[in-house]
DNA sequence: AATATGACATGCT
DNA sequence: AAGCATGCCATAT
């Protein structure tokens, strides 16, 4: 068998953070752990950066496993990503996310809003 | 073919 | 806390 195209091996990567409700953010690990690749956080990330622009993916949502943001401070990458997380009311502190508060888990979908203290 | 480079993670110091 | 080593693997050189 050929190997698939990277815009098709990339297809679960998509799915996985298009998972991620508004106001919560997840990691590249643990998407690469819901897309089927486990140990591959790498390519979620490869996956991201070669996503098109028209592409309707809540990128902003994937955080490194420390909460801090992939983009260094000083780009507009980090900027953007910021601003769209502040507008979902995810706010940074000391330039890392509080992963304990914002942290998206399947858990949370199946008990609802009200469960969550 | 070999080495370097990433929107990373984990463990150890 | 912060830095370093190692694992990871698709791309680029």
């Amino acid at each position: 068998m050929p190997k698939l195209p990277a815009d098709a091996r990339y297809q679960p990567i998509y799915d996985a953070v298009r998972q991620i409700p508004p106001g919560r953010v997840s990691t590249y690990g643990r998407i690469a752990e819901l897309a089927g690749i486990p140990g591959r956080a790498r390519m979620v990330g490869r996956a991201l950066r070669d996503s098109p622009t028209n592409a309707d993916l809540p990128w902003h949502r994937v955080l490194r496993a420390d909460g801090s943001l992939a983009f260094p401070r000083d780009t507009d990458g980090h900027q953007r990503q910021r601003q769209r997380l502040q507008h979902e009311g995810v706010i940074l502190r000391q330039g890392r996310v509080d992963l304990d508060r914002y942290i998206w888990s399947l858990d949370q979908m199946l008990w609802g809003p009200q469960a969550c203290g």
